[in-house]
DNA sequence: CATGAATGAGATTTCATTCAT
DNA sequence: GATGAATGAAATCTCATTCAT
């Protein structure tokens, strides 16, 4: 299929970008030397992204939405606790796994580049916006600024995918961890946090 | 005084390199535009840094050691809870009171130049790994590795701040908005949160 | 062809370098200098030669290519004194119909940059070592160290062409005056330079 | 004495522009490396010499009278055949001594910085051009244009010079080496070579 | 679609030179 | 005389982008 193989060259790009951006940064990082890396030609590049600056941006959306894509599972529980702790640990366990990925997000985001998003993707996931609201309303979360809390969460995980990626760990010792921060998240936000958690 | 005037030439490039960094980024600004903003010749900023990247490097430090000077309060308090109170407010409001320089903190530790970091600069503050080990010998903090905790804490400083920069508020709500976020903080790692503090 | 018109290119640059380089000298002839007379963009240089000091090694071993060229003839002769005349003859008449190819070499030599020739390029000429170890051999030649005579033959040779390049002659007087240098080189070197010789 | 102390400073800043120059071009070695390795400050050597270009012909001014000096012996024999072994072997004895020197006058004599020296300093040493013009009218050296013979002289001095410093000999060899390499001269300009020499 | 040679604006960096002290 | 901080013109080199093939 004619499609494919041109998908193929564009997914060659994106993967070879998000490597050497985060390797070199983005200036760091000349378009001819992603193009090489992709095997393919320089021009190619610039057939697809049009510009240096569009494939950055290209590359935050595709990641971005890989990352969103894999909190929407269905089983993410009933209770708000039980939603919370989901969204939260395959955010996390998605950023150990595709450290990259993850690194380049974080650059991203301290960067001039996050101009250039269009609006939708400069606001908050509505999973966790639900959530958060839910849980004030009912009590169970207590009554901060729903935005604070998303960003304290937020920033809780980007901290626990630093300690974790830099102190390695066995499989069992990741999970207990994951676990472990979780639990400090929810300590930080739950009005009865040992009631209803583990 | 002779010092004094040497000095402000390179204390303008610093200030000019700052406020541009942030508001560019590394790549977007051009090291002419610094030494025009700074009222120096292109070469004087050479002459004083050798290279952008150590222009950079330095900036770094000299607002890193900005920082730190002034979290060495001598009226720390005397319990672990106070002293933790007292080194993440300070930072905090240090950070609300320099927006820039902390924009350009974050910028610059999400970058590859922290590679080119001399090694002292790359470990934690001695202060907070003290008052943290104290606390969880004491049995005030929770037994959790103390790069854990002190990750976390740098995590929720950036976070902190981030909300505080991007929702303006008046001194009063600033300063209760200060003491909420290190209850949050203090709920996430201590034993008995509710004791001892506040 | 379109490996001619692409040579074509690389040749320009490669003229305007050697005319350039010895009027105004290495340090004196900026790149965009060089382009500007090949007629291609400062950009192309650097794309054919990568860098200032390469193009000048190139352009190097480009010219010495081309003078071994002009004296690999296969009527060298058959005698020692015969080669070795050819040999003279058509290394000092490729210098005189190639004055700045000539000087090129002169100044390329006396430089810091021939420790940046690849090693093939530092010895000496195949050709000569062969054809004075057969001399010394057959004892028409003086039992003298061969790197010694190479080396007095070379320097013969500069200063011939210097003599001639500074000295207008008309063709006949011209040849004539090649064949007294090297008449003189053969005094020089040889056991009975009166027999065998002219 | 004051002027002592001054001319020290030019002293200083001859020796390190020579040991620079030779070692990395002229291009190559910024007039702020002279200084310093002269002990000197910046401007100093703009004192004294004006301009880089005028410390580089003056250096070579320098140097060529030492060189020229230490031909002007009294003892230089009364045959031509003895002067002119005296003159080349002071000459080559000269440059073994100062191979540095040597290099540095080889180096300038191909360079553009030629066409910056006075007049006097342009034309050939007047010793060697009274002898050989004797040589010619007694009939003993061969009726050949004055200069070329000198022109073939001074080039096979650089040949031989290059040739002993480049392979190592002890002083015995040395002098023999020497004295060979005057021979190779004499047969090449002597009507009759074995007679009167050695 | 894909290529990659060619471009040229612009960035970093160098360095001869000046001048107030 | 001697200094060395400061200068800024100019050089080398990079690299996003274009376009003929």
């Amino acid at each position: 299929m004619i499609s494919q193989s041109t998908n193929s060259k564009q997914t060659e790009i994106l993967q070879a970008a998000l490597k050497l951006f985060v390797e070199l940064g983005f200036h760091g990082t000349p378009t001819s030397l992603i193009a090489k890396q992709a095997g393919v030609a320089n021009g190619t590049l610039f057939h697809y992204y049009g510009t240096k600056d569009q494939l950055i941006v290209a590359l935050y959306m595709h990641i971005k939405k890989q990352m969103t894509g894999c909190m929407c599972g269905t089983d993410a529980g009933d209770t708000v606790a039980e939603q919370c702790r989901f969204f939260y640990t395959s955010a996390l366990r998605w950023g150990l796994d595709n450290p990259t990925a993850f690194r380049f997000l974080q650059q991203f985001m301290s960067s001039p580049y996050t101009g250039m998003l269009p609006p939708e993707y400069a606001s908050e996931s509505h999973a966790w916006l639900q959530v958060v609201h839910e849980g004030i309303s009912s009590g169970i979360i207590r009554p901060l600024p729903v935005e604070l809390i998303i960003q304290m969460i937020s920033s809780h995980l980007f901290g626990a995918s630093e300690y974790l990626l830099t102190h390695p760990a066995d499989d069992p010792q990741k999970e207990e961890l994951i676990q472990t921060t979780f639990d400090m998240v929810w300590r930080m936000i739950a009005n009865n946090p040992t009631n209803n958690n583990q």
